[in-house]
DNA sequence: CGCTAATATTTAATATGTTAAGTTTTAAAA
DNA sequence: TTTTAAAACTTAACATATTAAATATTAGCG
């Protein structure tokens, strides 16, 4: 009959993936709002963050620097060159590399969320504190080292 | 002439959901092959680990504890349920609920896969220790509390 | 009881995630 | 140098994420 061939599995309240996304769904909650009352995604966002941070950048560095896998960047970016807020353009010196570069109204755009986007990080540093959140980032930081077999 | 508009941003190392994603994924780099071994998706298997965990339970209960929005979750289970692994019906008392449950098949797939899983936390826990991951797990639990202004 | 608001889920539309395959260009081996 | 392998993107195909709207059902109220 084997009714019981349900085991016991690890608590998925002590899985990290879960918790990583739980804790992360809860601050886009408060920050995917702002960004969509200017007509954008939080990756789209990430992308120009990014690109206003480090300057101009290949495809890859930004993909990496942005979290976003290179197919969907591909996408990304170009809507964000169609609608004018980047320009791409090939390497010189590498015919395989695509160069990205912040438009003058890209960075208008930038400057335009940015503050918004701050008050919330603000609001949320001063529920938790800079010490426990810098913990957090600084163990956060070590587990994305992780390669695993 | 306004070359200089770019200002400073707070740099996206420091920022928390970044991080997370970030360490997320690392994480999940070692656990999607395991999955996609057997056929599942990160999202269909949380789906079933929460079934499996927690038992019978409606889809609003189980989009919460596996940290997916009803939208997909209906479509999850829609593929689910076509392939075996889990049994849906409307409840009795209340007509707009949807129960799920783990079929045998479903249980027999739990079993099969969890060990796999299981070495890879167990891997990680050695790596940055329990104390450290539990550290983490605890802010992450606090954080995941925000609710944002 | 009949009406209206609230719930739980599903459907739809658009954007991104994920893996695999395809292109073009470089680098490296033979 | 010719061939081959590797690198950086892009395209394609399917799955999920996100928001809004549609459905169906229940709860509350007058």
């Amino acid at each position: 009959m084997n009714k019981e061939i349900n085991k016991s599995y690890p608590d998925t309240s002590k899985s990290l993936p879960i918790a990583m996304l739980r804790a992360r769904e809860a601050m886009m909650l408060s920050f995917r709002p702002v960004l969509a009352k200017h007509g954008f995604t939080e990756q789209q966002w990430r992308v120009l963050r990014v690109l206003g941070e480090k300057g101009d950048s290949d495809a890859g560095q930004v993909a990496f620097d942005a979290c976003i896998l290179a197919p969907s960047l591909s996408r990304i970016i170009g809507k964000l060159e169609k609608d004018q807020y980047i320009s791409r353009f090939v390497d010189a010196k590498d015919g395989r590399r695509v160069n990205l570069s912040l438009t003058y109204s890209g960075k208008e755009m930038l400057n335009k969320i940015a503050p918004d986007v701050e008050l919330i990080y603000n609001a949320i540093q001063k529920r938790y504190g800079e010490e426990k959140l810098s913990t957090l980032i600084d163990i956060l930081g070590e587990v994305s080292e992780w390669r695993g077999r």
